[in-house]
DNA sequence: ACGTTATATGCACCTTGTTGCATAGTCAAC
DNA sequence: GTTGACTATGCAACAAGGTGCATATAACGT
């Protein structure tokens, strides 16, 4: 699984709490992998216990303490590793899909509601990630390796949700036309 | 959750046993939505014990018996009453977007080997759409609605699977120049 | 006789993800 | 002085998914 390897891959950035971590994955990785807090609080100790990172107490004044997570060498060992192993594409798993069959059976309809809901949060998306495009990558990605990779899963975004986008285009037209 | 619902969505277009189903969704459902025999075999039960299915044992010569479900107006019901909620688009994780982010640390090649096998992976996935759109659907949808249900469900497959190899390539050009 | 393939069904265990609940300190606003 | 927002960490229960193992009939080839 990759939750493990994503938290490997912020903490190698530099280290954080479980806080940051999560306060992280919202901004930034959670646009490709999700992670509430509690799935958070439950893997760290579990790097921990395989060897992948270390942990520290930090006191802080005016809040309260944290325990901060760095990674070890056999963590970035590790995550190199995983980097370099063939994990084939996430299996798909589309209800809408799923609902769009289900309307060939009981009415086109009732699914359509649906679809414009999902244009709508798609498009929202899609306005994000190409504002973020238009505003850190006006003039491409450049020479920076680190900037390249940052330009890519934006770019996987948009790509992403362009492309649903524009099948709800579709299957609004298709299913409101005699 | 889905597999309930996609389970319903096979019986509503006819009965099956566990073992059908499993083979329907290998090649058709399961391009959205995956379940392995275990899986089915664990569902069927809960969908009988809800009143959503029912079952019945049938004797065949020649083969082991099978018990062949049927979706009940109880289902019909829970699956118009899912077809209308609202269920958001299935959260992103992507695992190759995990990489990428890891490779900006670790190296970009890495990754290039699996980003080469994605796209590989995704074009092929392609290639058996297109062929099929361009089979059954050369002239269009056409005016059925569980035909054009059929068609929006390919081209959702056809347009999801294009923008991967799009990205793949432009991953590729941008991680294997100076 | 013996292995292979297809049909047909299931259990057990483990990991991962979700939901709800719980705690506790600090700070600013009202 | 209480309410709400932010920081910070967790447990418990449950739902869903994945892997491995197990069983049985019967056709077909060799």
């Amino acid at each position: 699984m990759s939750l493990k390897h994503a938290i490997l891959v912020s903490l190698a950035e530099r280290p954080a709490s479980g806080y940051d971590l999560v306060s992280r994955f919202d901004r930034s990785i959670g646009y490709f992998w999700r992670a509430s807090h509690q799935q958070m609080y439950r893997e760290l100790p579990k790097l921990e216990a395989a060897g992948w990172v270390s942990a520290e107490a930090v006191a802080q004044s005016g809040k309260p303490d944290k325990r901060v997570y760095a990674i070890t060498d056999a963590g970035r060992g590790a995550l190199t590793e995983w980097l370099k192993a063939p994990v084939g594409p996430e299996p798909v798993r589309e209800s809408l899909m799923v609902k769009v069959r289900g309307a060939a059976l009981l009415g086109a309809a009732h699914v359509l509601p649906e679809i414009r809901r999902h244009r709508q949060l798609h498009a929202d998306k899609l306005a994000l990630f190409q504002q973020i495009e238009q505003g850190d990558f006006s003039n491409g990605p450049g020479d920076d390796p680190t900037r390249r990779c940052r330009y890519l899963a934006l770019r996987s975004g948009v790509l992403y949700h362009h492309s649903w986008v524009t099948w709800c285009d579709e299957a609004l037209a298709l299913l409101t036309t005699g």
